[in-house]
DNA sequence: GTCCCTACTT
């Protein structure tokens, strides 16, 4: 809230006026004081009032940032006023406060400015609306989105082709495909930039259908098309086909459509995504290789390429060239390690089981460990059933993000497999007093279209009872082939019988069955995980891809798997 | 001064 003084005071009629006639104006120390240290809106006033008095020229301070400052009501009006006076382009103030808003943390503060902006006399142009939207995306604020979509159409911006790709995107990324197709298929004028928002949006929906047509169909396409596309591949479990179009992208080299310098920026992208795609799906040496070519061709990696390296060498073991490549970082690129990039680096450590080597890193690391750096040493503790770094692990996280349920359950899934019951029984406990509710496994699958969800332990669904009797029929060829339950994933503490039926109703599973009744044979079945799949259920997978001669994806919450012939991508190494 | 792509852990 802002002081009486500023609430109440009324302007003049004739409100102080200050233009930029002071040619040879030197500032004293205080304006000079004033000027720099300018944050706070109660001030304004005051700064106003000393420059009238020592005739300093308003523009001596940083318009943009008075008007950052000042942005919200009621020091909004105050320097709206004071504005209207100095400065013939007010508007492109307010503007570069709206994107700042809603490129930011607050795109909440955007929309509040743009309703000042709609009071006052101001006229919002193209870029207010532009960042406006952009708001409206960031928050998945839909309805807002259309208010400021019929406003575009009433000042008369509905040809702006800039504008009208942000609300495509803005549609699309608020999950009203149609509006943004609708919209599409209207524009008389489309650029890259539309055919890509379209593209990418098919691309996330899973439908890569869809987005090859487009792709396909496309007059022009830019780095970010193939990257689209690629990624899309990527991220639907189809790396072959990814590989394929990024040799295709080579091949083809890029039209010059974009600024060079921007073109190699973006091209990094690809690369990035790319190697990132092949770390999820196993194959680290592809992405190291991948890696070495780009290098080899003069494209400097950045962050992100970073982060794909140190993945690939986490899923799978490679210690040395992880080191290597944490050490090469900032010794041969100049690129200062993230948060992420130490997240990396302690999964890859605890992973191998180097628990107290990752302990001694998160210790001393330059910036604060988040909760991701010590959730990756207590995933670590899990799989080499370390419980005192465990409990090191968990005591931080307690603090950092006391409200996720998965860290919990590691720590109660650790003390059960050190068959301390009680302790796992007293973390249970724990949740339960904090009101922290272990988030249910569920699993989709789609099968013609139609995308069907299980959830563990669920008869819900419609062929549920087709479902279980088909799995009875699995599990008898399963343990034929030396399938044995791995009840230990089970948390709860019950009798093995019941611990099995526990196993067997694992939404994977109930998935996967639904699968090979409802596809023809040799269907490769395609799953989504929210959570981490258990390693009962991976084992049965890999089992199931044997018997019945399917490939099976499965993406989980941390990568790709794909089950073929009783051998998992993984390795087993995950 | 604007629009679209890649990213850590559970």
């Amino acid at each position: 809230m802002f002081p009486a003084t500023l609430c109440s005071v009324q302007l003049p009629p004739s409100f102080p006026k200050l233009t930029q006639q002071h040619k040879n104006f030197q500032t004293d120390s205080l304006t000079t004081h004033l000027v720099s240290n300018f944050n706070c809106p109660f001030e304004l006033k005051q700064v106003h009032a000393h420059f009238i008095k020592t005739k300093t020229p308003l523009s001596t301070l940083t318009l943009s940032r008075v008007a950052m400052v000042c942005s919200s009501s009621p020091a909004f009006d105050y320097a709206h006023k004071m504005f209207r006076h100095v400065d013939n382009q007010e508007i492109v103030l307010w503007n570069s406060c709206l994107r700042s808003f809603a490129e930011g943390n607050s795109p909440i503060e955007a929309f509040r400015l743009l309703r000042r902006i709609r009071l006052v006399d101001l006229f919002p142009d193209t870029f207010t609306c532009s960042f406006a939207i952009k708001a409206c995306s960031k928050l998945l604020a839909l309805a807002e989105g259309r208010v400021i979509h019929a406003l575009v159409e009433k000042l008369g911006f509905k040809s702006d082709l800039f504008l009208l790709n942000t609300i495509v995107h803005m549609y699309a990324s608020c999950g009203a495909m149609e509006d943004a197709c609708c919209l599409f298929t209207r524009m008389v004028e489309r650029d890259v930039v539309t055919w890509n928002i379209m593209i990418t949006q098919f691309t996330k929906l899973g439908d890569m259908g869809t987005a090859r047509d487009l792709f396909d169909e496309m007059p022009m396409r830019s780095v970010r098309s193939w990257t689209a596309m690629i990624a899309g591949y990527v991220q639907c479990g189809k790396p072959k086909e990814a590989t394929r179009l990024f040799i295709e992208m080579e091949e083809a080299g890029v039209e010059p459509n974009e600024v060079f310098h921007e073109m190699e920026e973006r091209s990094v992208v690809s690369w990035s995504a790319m190697i990132g795609g092949l770390a999820i799906h196993g194959q680290a040496e592809e992405a190291l290789r991948l890696f070495k070519r780009m290098s080899k061709i003069g494209i400097r990696p950045n962050g992100v390429t970073i982060i794909g390296l140190l993945l690939a060498c986490s899923h799978m073991g490679l210690i040395d060239e992880g080191r290597k490549y944490f050490a090469s970082m900032t010794k041969d690129y100049g690129i200062i390690p993230q948060i992420e990039h130490y997240g990396c680096m302690v999964d890859l450590l605890s992973r191998t089981g180097l628990l107290e080597e990752a302990h001694e890193f998160i210790k001393n690391m330059p910036i604060k460990p988040n909760s991701v750096v010590w959730g990756a040493l207590l995933g670590g503790c899990k799989v080499h059933k370390n419980v005192k770094l465990g409990e090191e692990a968990i005591k931080h996280l307690q603090e950092l993000d006391p409200l996720n349920d998965g860290y919990y359950v590691v720590l109660s899934n650790i003390y059960a497999e050190a068959g301390r019951w009680e302790d796992a029984a007293r973390v249970r406990r724990l949740m339960r007093e904090r009101g922290v509710k272990k988030t249910p496994g569920w699993s989709t699958m789609a099968v013609n279209g139609v995308v069907h969800e299980f959830v563990a332990g669920d008869g819900s669904h419609p062929n549920a009872q087709e479902i279980y009797e088909k799995w009875e029929e699995l599990l008898h060829k399963l343990k034929a082939k030396g399938y044995v339950p791995n009840t230990s994933v089970v948390l709860l503490d019950m009798d093995e019988n019941e611990k099995e039926n526990v196993l067997y109703r694992h939404s994977e599973k109930l998935a996967v069955v639904f699968g090979l009744i409802s596809t023809s044979p040799g269907t490769p079945l395609r799953i989504m995980k929210n959570l981490r799949v258990c390693e009962d259920c991976h084992a049965a997978l890999k089992l199931i891809s044997e018997i019945s001669g399917r490939q099976i994806v499965l993406r989980d919450r941390n990568r790709f798997h794909s089950f073929m012939n009783g051998i998992c991508s993984c390795k087993d190494y995950w």
